[in-house]
DNA sequence: GGGACCTGCCCGT
DNA sequence: TTCCAACGGGCAGGTCCC
């Protein structure tokens, strides 16, 4: 409690030494840097902001979760410390079992790598401070720009209030992914199976290349690393060590243009990891280091064993393993496994956006450059993820899974859309009246500027764009022979420019390729073949230029009908594909010329001559005068929203009940009564969530580091 | 009870 | 003057379904 009070007594004169967002002491080459002065300017630059006020908010919510496991630590009796302790024991002994020191690791890193490559191409920047990046944000900066305290992941326009004369140089991944290939190149030569972790580091296991030459790993390193001077110009840092873990850190140590050996000795390991502060070791980020050091005073490796009933005590399995094993200085020591991609997504800032037509048409950016990325990797996936930041960098993720592999764009608008839209009647909500809700809630105006993404995952079992799907073959059929996507990886079409990066097809293929910075200058949209555009806009019949109109439309119906309750009607909207979609209150069907009102009597009239079915007799539910149902005359004022809610749901069951009775369902496909369910679902959930975080309002929130603990007990 | 799914968070480059 | 990215992997808890 002492130590609490003296930090927040110096808080409160000089209050940016609590404030970490933008610095550490992290990065190689800042140790002589003012750390008090970087600190100060930072926070002065960032105080008030309404990124400030979210890194405020992430900092409450992260000291009350080490409050709560301080709470949950001193609830442990001798007792219990002694069995977690057994535990912690048995768990060493056979984490010990595994060590294996009979590989060789080295840990390659290029130095500044970027900030290098710019200067190799530009020597006049040579001497000079500089950064790669915009005001925006920095990706790396040089040693030169680092003595000032600037950062990758520093915002532009901090770095230059921390060094005026920074001169920022855009970024160009072409030029530095034509560099990670020659490093690469070299990479081959030591070991063929090399773990390409991202574009400037990688792994290789060089045991062999050591009993070959008969070298030891530090002269294997000296070697490697001349070499990728010669090929390119640039330095790199390396470390060599029994394991991929010990070998990320070593690299680490004599940056730049040195390297670390840590001999292949248990009693040599053990030794390194006891004063080696655990935010050294990868997996460990400002979160878990705070949390390690605050709640069970561990800075260094050696007091992940010290602390270690604790660990197991508090942490998931996994977790405390985890620990446990960086206690003991163990990591992976296997070959790299092939791994397939297992998400593909992009994501968009953007300033902010008052007009919701924008929005969407931000989205259906979106699904086109994703499409288009599924499309050149030959996947299909199903689960369909929008991320959303909002203007307060509030993040939220709403995802769904589809009953089929999809790569089109019309599908992941379709459902992006759904997800979207899905946020929208909440924030619609408050614009008339405030509920306690409020805090989980978008408003329009904090969804109206920010930044979506789009994230597709689960793929399909072949990930070669043969699409597997036991439950829709014909769509499955349908994409593989519809599509111009259904080729295969090594299939790709001559004009692709990317198809002479075999290294990263083969063995990595999850490192950032940083299209943000790029897509402003080239375009990835202009890049990736308009054709594939009119691609997807053709499988709805559709040019681009009527495909936005529709858009527009929608939002304009959805502007029409914010005073009308969140219902939902039901209608076959037939497709020109043949496959039929259910049409709700409030997905933005196609047409929307009528007004609200009159579409609710007869949504079908999709311009295609099908006659609606019967359910579009139905009539909606509104609230007369603001207070009266419209169907059954009951009556609840504005303020009984829950109760509204519920009324909806039982005029929704009723009206699903009478389809079912009707036959009008058996018409509906699977996936049109799974779309269906799972809206319902999720409002059922959407309540219940908003009820019990209600009700817990006065009660601190449940950190789930410690759920799992809580439940030991 | 186990698995699938959704959501949020953490971490890395 | 400018005012905090774009990915991708993984873990964990809650909820629901079988």
């Amino acid at each position: 409690m002492e130590n609490e009070k003296s930090v927040s007594g110096t808080d409160s004169a000089r209050p940016w030494q609590s404030y970490h967002t933008a610095y550490t002491n992290a990065k190689a080459g800042m140790e002589k840097v003012d750390k008090e002065k970087v600190q100060r300017i930072v926070y002065e630059m960032s105080k008030g902001s309404k990124y400030f006020e979210n890194e405020e908010k992430k900092e409450a919510y992260m000291k009350q979760k080490i409050e709560n496991m301080r709470v949950q630590c001193a609830k442990l009796t001798a007792a219990d410390i002694n069995h977690y302790q057994k535990i912690a024991d048995n768990k060493i002994v056979e984490l010990e079992t595994t060590r294996d020191l009979s590989r060789i690791w080295l840990h390659v890193d290029m130095d500044a790598f970027y900030a290098a490559v710019e200067t190799l191409c530009n020597p006049s920047l040579k001497g000079k401070p500089m950064a790669v990046g915009s005001m925006s944000m920095i990706s790396t900066a040089n040693y030169e720009a680092r003595k000032f305290g600037v950062r990758a992941a520093m915002p532009g326009f901090i770095a230059r209030k921390l060094c005026p004369e920074l001169i920022f140089v855009p970024t160009d991944f072409k030029k530095y992914t034509h560099y990670s290939d020659l490093t690469r190149k070299v990479f081959m030569q030591y070991d063929p199976n090399f773990l390409a972790a991202s574009l400037d580091e990688a792994y290789l296991d060089i045991t062999s290349i050591c009993n070959e030459r008969g070298m030891t790993g530090g002269e294997v390193a000296e070697e490697l690393r001349e070499s990728i001077h010669e090929e390119t110009g640039l330095t790199c840092s390396a470390g060599v060590a029994p394991n991929h873990l010990l070998a990320k850190v070593c690299s680490d140590i004599n940056k730049p243009n040195g390297q670390f050996v840590l001999p292949n000795d248990r009693m040599a390991v053990m030794t390194f990891v006891s004063s080696l502060p655990i935010r050294k070791v990868g997996g460990i980020g400002k979160v878990t280091e705070h949390v390690l050091k605050d709640v069970f005073e561990i800075t260094t490796c050696e007091g992940m064993l010290q602390k270690s009933s604790f660990l197991c005590a508090l942490f998931s399995r996994t977790s405390a393993d985890f620990f446990l094993s960086v206690g003991l200085g163990l990591g992976r020591t296997d070959a790299p496994q092939a791994t397939l991609r297992k998400s593909i997504s992009n994501e968009r800032t953007f300033s902010a956006i008052k007009d919701e037509a924008l929005l969407y048409q931000k989205l259906v950016d979106l699904a086109e450059m994703l499409s288009n990325d599924m499309k050149k990797e030959g996947l299909c996936g199903r689960t369909l993820t929008l991320k959303l930041k909002t203007s307060s960098f509030e993040v939220r993720t709403r995802a769904v899974t589809l009953p089929t592999y999809t790569c089109s764009s019309e599908d992941i608008l379709k459902h992006g859309s759904k997800l979207l839209k899905a946020e929208l009647p909440a924030s619609l909500r408050l614009m008339g009246k405030t509920t306690k809700y409020d805090s989980l809630l978008f408003s329009v105006e904090t969804l109206s500027s920010g930044q979506c993404g789009l994230r597709m995952s689960h793929f399909n079992e072949g990930q070669n764009g043969v699409s597997f799907d036991p439950k829709q073959k014909t769509l499955s059929e349908f994409i593989v022979t519809g599509d111009a996507s259904g080729r295969k990886l090594g299939d790709r079409a001559p004009s692709d420019s990317n198809n002479d990066d075999t290294l990263s097809v083969d063995r990595e293929t999850s490192f950032s390729i940083g299209t943000h910075d790029t897509c402003d200058s080239i375009g990835l949209l202009g890049a990736h073949e308009t054709p594939d555009l009119h691609h997807s806009d053709s499988m709805l019949g559709l040019n681009k230029e009527e495909t936005k109109r529709n858009l527009d439309l929608r939002i304009d119906d959805l502007q029409n009908s914010v005073y009308e309750h969140n219902t939902v009607t039901n209608a076959i909207n037939p497709r020109p594909n043949g496959a039929s979609q259910l049409v709700e209150r409030d997905s933005f069907p196609g047409q929307l010329e009528e007004s609200s009102q009159d579409r609710w009597k007869n949504t079908t009239n999709s311009g295609d001559g099908e006659a609606g079915s019967s359910v579009n007799q139905y009539r909606p539910l509104l609230w007369m005068n603001d207070y009266k149902c419209s169907l059954c005359g009951a009556e609840l004022p504005p303020s009984f929203v829950e109760e509204r809610q519920e009324h909806f749901d039982f005029h929704l069951a009723e009206r699903l009940q009478e389809e079912e009775s009707s036959g009008v369902n058996q018409n509906l496909k699977l996936e049109q009564r799974l779309i269906r369910k799972d809206h319902l679902m999720s409002q059922t959930r959407q309540r219940k969530k908003h009820k019990t975080s209600a009700s817990q309002d006065q009660y601190i929130p449940i950190d789930m580091f410690f759920v799992k603990t809580s439940q030991n007990f």
